[in-house]
DNA sequence: TGACAATTAATGTAGATACATATATTTGCA
DNA sequence: TGCAAATATATGTATCTACATTAATTGTCA
């Protein structure tokens, strides 16, 4: 559906102002597919973003911080959402012996295995992008990429 | 920047989970360049949307309900934002004779003046908008509108 | 008419988020 | 060395959000 039906607005003042909203809007349309794809297990989108990136590093172990470097979305309080998956198991910590203000972490078994389980209903999710060929898949990206600027 | 280099992953399976990814990172980017562009004046971007729809409605009033339709971000609670803004006085808010179920509400003369003054610094936000011009502005709606489909 | 369904808004609550601050450790340099 | 600045993580707090539930009113149809 069209931005301006699903606001129902029916003009907008220009095409910047209307890709502003349509940018948001869309945003969240994105959001709440993988919200729904993660709520069966547990997981928000943010803890999903960390097992992602601790699995890219397996079997090594990396800081917080560069946890939050390599995060979608890069809040301040990574130790809150560790903290959630230490308690689920999906994680382990252990202070840094180099440098004991760094905390390493590391995904366990368990998180790997829930990764897994996840990414057998990816196709599902994908499916959801199919209105665009690939080429216009990769139009979008870079679209998308020049408009955050150089 | 690439959003490769954005999060330090420099492969993706393929468009699809690239634009995933990509569409959940610049929509965090929008979010926050309205967020404060917005914060001086002591509005969140949920506030200042519901202010916008009134302002097009005015100077008649609206239901809480036809405020949800028109959100970007069609939350469940608008009732507990109609009420921030009433308490700072930017609408006012009376039960329906018709339907007594429903409650009106409508902008003041305050609201409307906050949202003049947000307007006139407008342009240092569209600025960031100008990587793209025009026709690549265009083209990136379409294919937004394309990608969230029928 | 009268009972039940549907609509509209408000509220209760747990959890998430933003923002500021605290704590511990390391670095750099006088 | 010793002390201030920088770095890394954790925590306190107010606010926001999602989700479920409640309460009031209106619509529907036997």
């Amino acid at each position: 559906m069209k931005i301006e039906e699903e606001i129902k607005q029916n003009k907008f003042e220009d095409e910047y102002q209307k890709l502003m909203i349509n940018q948001l809007f869309t945003g969240k349309w994105v959001t709440e597919i993988i919200a729904d794809h993660l709520k069966p297990y547990g997981l928000t989108s943010q803890q999903y973003n960390v097992l992602r990136i601790l699995r890219g590093q397996h079997p090594q172990a990396i800081s917080v911080n560069s946890i939050t470097i390599r995060m979608i979305d890069k809040m301040s309080n990574v130790s809150r959402l560790v903290d959630k998956l230490k308690t689920k198991g999906f994680v382990n910590r252990r202070v840094n012996h180099d440098d004991r203000r760094q905390v390493d972490i590391e995904i366990t078994e368990e998180g790997l295995k829930l990764l897994n389980q996840i990414d057998k209903k990816q196709p599902e999710v994908k499916q959801k992008f199919q209105n665009l060929n690939p080429e216009e898949a990769k139009q979008l990206n870079d679209l998308l990429d020049k408009l955050r600027g150089q």
